[in-house]
Parts: C-alpha cells; sequence; structure tokens
DNA sequence: CAAAGTCCTGAATCATATG
DNA sequence: ACATATGATTCAGGACTTT
C-alpha cells in the first residue's frame, strides 16, 4: 500500500487505519463524509485567501510578480457568498471528524480571515485566540500608500464552548514566547520567517510550486503546542503537505487531502525524502 | 451655543457647522440620519466588543478582590444576529457621511472583530490594512491555559474600491515604527501600553469611569496619520471621548455621539479641560 | 528627598467538582 | 443544561507607603 490514496478508486468508508499517514488525491468535502466522525486530534487549514486581484494584472503590493501571484484556479471564487459557502461546508466536515476535545487552527490574511472567522463561530467553534504572526522578512509595500502588511493571522478553536481538555503544551509555547520577545508572558503574537531558501518546493522550471507555502517552523510550533505525540493532525486542503512533513518529523500521525494531482505528487516525493532522512 | 447638543431638542437636519466640535447626546443611528452625506474626513469606531463573558465573577485569590470585566448594559446583545445588526446599521450610516476619499478605522478582540470585517466587506469598504495593536502591558493569562491576548485589531479602510487619494502621512507613519522596532518598514504591527494612570476618567467613587477607554496614544497615531489639520474627526459611539480630545489637541475638529449622559458629561468636562490648557 | 517595597488592576469568552 | 462552591496563577506599571 502506497502513501498515497486516490479516491476515485475508492468505495465506502475510509477506517482511521486505512488513512492514517496518507494523502488522499480527492474532493475534501466529498473525501471527509467518508471519514470516520469523532478521529483526529488536531485540524490545521491554509484555505484559499480569496484576493480578489485582477485576473491579468496583480497588484504589485499584494504578490511579488505577474507570474508567481495567487492567480490560480483554486482561489477563483465568483462571489463572496461562493467563498463563504465553500468555506462553510469545509469546517463543517472538519468539524464531524474532530474528536470532542480536538482543536482547529485556520490561517489567513485578512482578505479572508474576517469572513472565515466568522463562519467558525457561527457553526459554533469556540474561539481560543486569535494569533498575530509577524513575519521578521515581509514584503516591503513599497508604494508606501499603507502599512507594511507582516502579519497573518491564526485562529485557534476548540469544537464547541464546554470543551475544556484540550492539548496546550505551555512549557513548549513559553519556550517559544522566550525566543520571540524574551518574555515569559506568552504572547498571542509570534515571530518568524516566511518560508523560504531549500525549504520552498520548485517545480520542473525552478519555479516555486505553490504560491503560498508555509515555513516548516510556523507548523513545528502550532503542532508541537497543540498536540502529543501519536497524536493524528489533519488537514483537509493540504497543498504542498508542510503539515504531515512537520507532523511526522514530530512523531505525529497525518491525514492530507488536496485535489490537484501536482500538489499530491510533490507531497509524495517530500515525505519520502523525509523517510530516508529519518 | 454649548459644547453640547441633546438630539431630543433639535429638530431638523444638522448643518456641519452646527456639530463641528460638538458632542451629541442621543442615538447615533437616528442622530446620523440627520447629518449632511460626505461630511466628514476620517471615522474611528470603537463598538461594544460582545464580549459574551459569564455571569459569574471571577476572583484573585491572593489580594480577594474582583476582576471586573465588561459588565455593563451597552455590551447586552442577544446573539449574534442582534450585533450583527447593530454594527451593520452603524456602519452603513457611517458610510454615508463620509466624504468620497475619507478612511474608517475600526477597533475590536477576536470576540468581534471578525463579524465586523465581514460586514464591513459586505458593505462595500475597500480595506487598507488590518493592525496588530500589540499591548505592552496586557492582562497575562493566570491559568495559563491558552495565549494571552496581547492584541487587538484595528481595520482600515476606505469607502470604496475606487477610492485612492485618501490621506495617509508616511513620514509620521515611519516616525512610529523606527520608535516600536527601529524599522524604517511601516509595519501593521504597533506596540504601545494600554490606557493608564491619570489618563484614565474615574467617577465619582473614584473608580475608572469606563471599561475600555482607549489610550490616547492610540489616537494620536491614528489621528496623525491618517488625517491633516482642520480635518473632520468623527466618532458615533464616542464614549468616554478620547477622539475628540486627542483630535482637538492635534488641531483637527471632531463630531461625537454618544447615547449615555454620564459619558456625554464626562466628554465635556475632560474637553473644556483641555481649553484651559490649550 | 530618594529609594525601595507593597498594593492594586487591566475589554478575559482562563478550571473543576458537585448537585 | 444550569447554578454554586472551591481552588491557590500571572506581569507590567502606576499609586501609595515605608525605610
Amino acid at each position: 500500500m502506497g502513501l498515497v490514496i486516490n479516491d476515485k478508486e475508492w468505495a465506502g468508508k475510509y477506517k482511521l487505519k486505512d488513512i492514517q499517514n496518507k494523502i488522499i488525491l480527492g474532493d475534501t468535502i466529498e473525501v471527509m463524509k467518508k471519514m470516520k466522525p469523532k478521529s483526529v486530534d488536531m485540524v490545521f487549514i491554509d484555505p484559499p485567501y480569496f484576493l480578489q486581484l485582477p485576473k491579468k494584472r496583480l497588484i504589485r503590493w499584494e504578490v511579488k510578480t505577474d507570474v508567481e501571484g495567487v492567480n490560480e484556479q483554486w482561489d477563483k471564487f465568483a462571489s463572496f457568498k461562493e467563498y463563504d459557502n465553500f468555506i462553510k461546508k469545509l469546517l463543517k466536515g472538519v468539524k464531524r471528524v474532530m474528536k470532542p476535545n480536538a482543536t482547529i487552527w485556520v490561517i489567513g490574511t485578512y482578505h479572508n480571515i474576517f469572513r472565515t472567522g466568522k463562519i467558525m463561530y457561527d457553526l459554533g467553534f469556540w474561539m481560543l485566540n486569535d494569533v498575530s504572526w509577524f513575519k521578521t522578512n515581509p514584503m516591503p509595500n513599497w508604494l508606501n500608500v499603507r502599512f507594511t502588511n507582516a502579519t497573518e493571522t491564526l485562529l485557534w478553536a476548540v469544537k464547541d464552548k464546554k470543551v475544556k481538555k484540550y492539548v496546550y503544551n505551555k512549557e513548549v509555547a513559553r519556550e517559544y514566547s522566550m525566543k520571540d520577545f524574551n518574555s515569559k508572558i506568552v504572547f498571542n503574537v509570534w515571530r518568524l520567517p516566511i518560508c523560504m531558501g531549500g525549504q520552498r518546493l520548485k517545480n520542473a522550471d525552478g519555479k516555486k510550486l505553490h504560491s503560498t507555502q508555509k515555513p516548516e517552523a510556523l507548523l513545528e510550533r502550532i503542532i508541537r503546542i497543540s498536540t502529543n505525540p501519536d497524536d493524528v493532525v489533519f488537514d483537509p486542503v493540504a497543498g504542498t503537505g508542510t503539515t504531515g512533513y512537520v507532523a511526522k518529523k514530530l512523531g505525529r500521525n497525518f491525514i492530507m487531502i488536496d485535489k490537484e494531482e501536482k500538489y499530491v505528487k510533490a507531497m509524495q516525493k517530500r515525505l519520502k525524502g523525509l523517510q530516508t532522512k529519518l
């Protein structure tokens, strides 16, 4: 049995053992319906950001160049409504497969995080924190017509208000806060650089494979703080697979879904590389 | 003509000269309807945050005093829906009186800022930045079960997507960024302390008058960066009146509205104190 | 008077056990 | 699902008191 499951070739339900530490190629909403309820310990979601950029010419303060911008099929939504509907379906599906004491992380920018947060509240998630990822090396806004957007926002929530015994490794959290600000207070502000250098996956042309690949250090922090070893970390829109890669590296298990073959292939390669390393 | 206008005693519309540098006592939605469209240069809103705090009291065990949360009438909403409706009416009213190139600032915490931001997008405001106010002296999370909430979020937007020539004093912005982070990049992260000491308005008992008084330094930054001298700064839910106080101090004009007489009285006193100072 | 020590408090969705 | 009783944590900064 390989690392990848093609959902089209799978009839019936998924048992946990079928998909643990697997990448599933398929429509995430449909795949989740076939998963067992209350089966994962933590969820990380990095949804499409709905940048609303013009199709041809991307504005330079948003992205580096026209070619490399977020202008791909997966970020195309006709309207706020369509976007909201997608996020709502995604979060509903995720909530169903979360264990009762599981937590969920969602990352976004000001383009999408407000609508997304609002939907989380409406679905009954209980917010624990909004965390501000303060990038140490943001792209400067060289037109100087507004502030340099140096942050992304992470929302951290539990399934319901009544959940109390979720995982929060406070000593680990304090480690990072000491490193960031030399402070014993564990702030909801994190300082770390964006994804750079060797971490960045490239395609055959040497161009970056994915516009919004997250740094491993970000996932490391999230996973170490909010899961224990052997927990199952779930990413329903996995992209380049940083979630599963870091989870595995830290002795956790993963389940990842993506609908694009090129990303699934890249994840597969990345994880195989990890196996040889370990 | 005094500093305060009682809306009940005012028939007909308000001309700009009637209300410039005045505090209006009345229902903000109704008052705004009587204001002239396209008349203000900048708006600052610090709406109720809809904290949904538990009814029980928290006690500090060592000193045996209550932890006073916000538990006041103005933060009472029955449901998300009721809260959303209030914010929607407020923002619609505000948009109407904004000049075409005016900008708007809205502040909040994770309790309310996501729904509020979503509504702003839906009403057609064009977001310029989300700014993270990183408090230098937050209340620590004493039980250590989540991150210390050390931030509030400011949303900064223009009236419509097509607005280009709004006020952004980039040199002033850089001043603050140098002070905060010794950086020439003007980050969307601001470091300043919460409202403390002599700034804080007290009532006759020596207790704080308002749970959520904003520091003058915050308003100073906002006003200096996003307005020019003699501009009209509008605050439709003025509370303790920090907006007007700082605006006046910086050579701007203000219009403030609040429905509670005790706050209007306090603002009046505060502004009279400023006149004697200047 | 200055320096050191004490007390208080800040927009907070902070826990657990029992009935 | 409530309400109630019990328990024993955190830091910066301003106001106040003592040395």
